[in-house]
DNA sequence: GAGTTTTTGCAAATGTATTGCATTTAGTAT
DNA sequence: ATACTAAATGCAATACATTTGCAAAAACTC
């Protein structure tokens, strides 16, 4: 369920100007689509929506500099592929500071960002941690309606 | 620093007997190779030490095999590169226990299981977590040291 | 509106992982 | 020991995600 209310909470011309980057069509596009919902979504199903108005390379090239801008937070899912998802007000460049926890469905691969804060690490000797992914895996309510309504086919 | 008196927990042999699996020279050499050292090994490495004896196809069946069944669990690092590591004894084939904390070293890569049980998280409604993986992200002491030593160069 | 710098698109390449199939090997029964 | 059968391996080809180099196009500045 795409929650097109959160598209409003950014205004992709304001954000590219306060992170110093040029205003183009492509990176206006890139925003609005991973703002549509507040599911994160994966480079390929981005490539689908926009591989006809984006070159591939130039859609990588905007989702990093976005990840390192603090802009979009990036997660791996199982599988090693790369979602992204809108980063709270609180990040920068410097510094991420998503710090929810995420639900990966093992079925349908999604990555949901959830309202849950992830807990405080206590670090043994010798490592500092910067940042922390902290990631649920589990079939979501979607999944498993479906696998209960038509059997076990799984997608 | 390969922790060599960790060889010793395993057996390779019985590990693939208890698992109903054949006792092969390529299976036998897996399990050896990771079981050198409590940090995690990712593909690449494993495919560059063990690329003359194995083929690549075979390692990868041998890696997938072994996470099915309980014996290895895989994180993937920072880049999706996916790494292995000896499962815990709890460890079965239906489910995995591996609720340790890893840390993944931004500079070398390297994922560390650390004896941190990683924290209970509670789902909200429709989100049923099986499994959770709880990675930190920084610089390992090794790194860190490097570091200090020789300016700001890197690996 | 011209000039400079950055961004884009295309082609090619790299790296990780999977599939199909013929050959080899392990475990088992003889 | 030997033969049999099922499973595992190696090789070639393929899929997929991501990166690099470079020329053309677009964005900001004066």
């Amino acid at each position: 369920m795409p929650n097109l209310s959160d598209m409003t909470k950014i205004n992709p011309t304001a954000l590219l100007k306060e992170n110093g980057l040029k205003h183009t069509r492509q990176r206006v596009r890139v925003l609005e689509e991973i703002a549509l919902d507040t599911v994160a979504i994966s480079q390929p199903e981005l490539e689908k929506k926009l591989g006809k108005e984006i070159d591939r390379v130039t859609l990588y090239r905007i989702l990093n500099i976005y990840q390192d801008k603090g802009i979009l937070h990036r997660i791996m899912d199982i599988n090693g592929t790369a979602n992204y998802a809108i980063c709270s007000a609180a990040c920068s460049e410097d510094h991420h500071h998503d710090d929810h926890v995420h639900f990966n469905c093992t079925c349908c691969l999604k990555i949901y960002c959830l309202e849950v804060k992830a807990p405080h690490l206590k670090m043994p000797h010798g490592f500092k941690a910067v940042t922390t992914n902290t990631t649920a895996y589990g079939i979501c309510e979607k999944c498993a309606q479906l696998e209960t309504e038509s059997g076990t086919e799984l997608q």
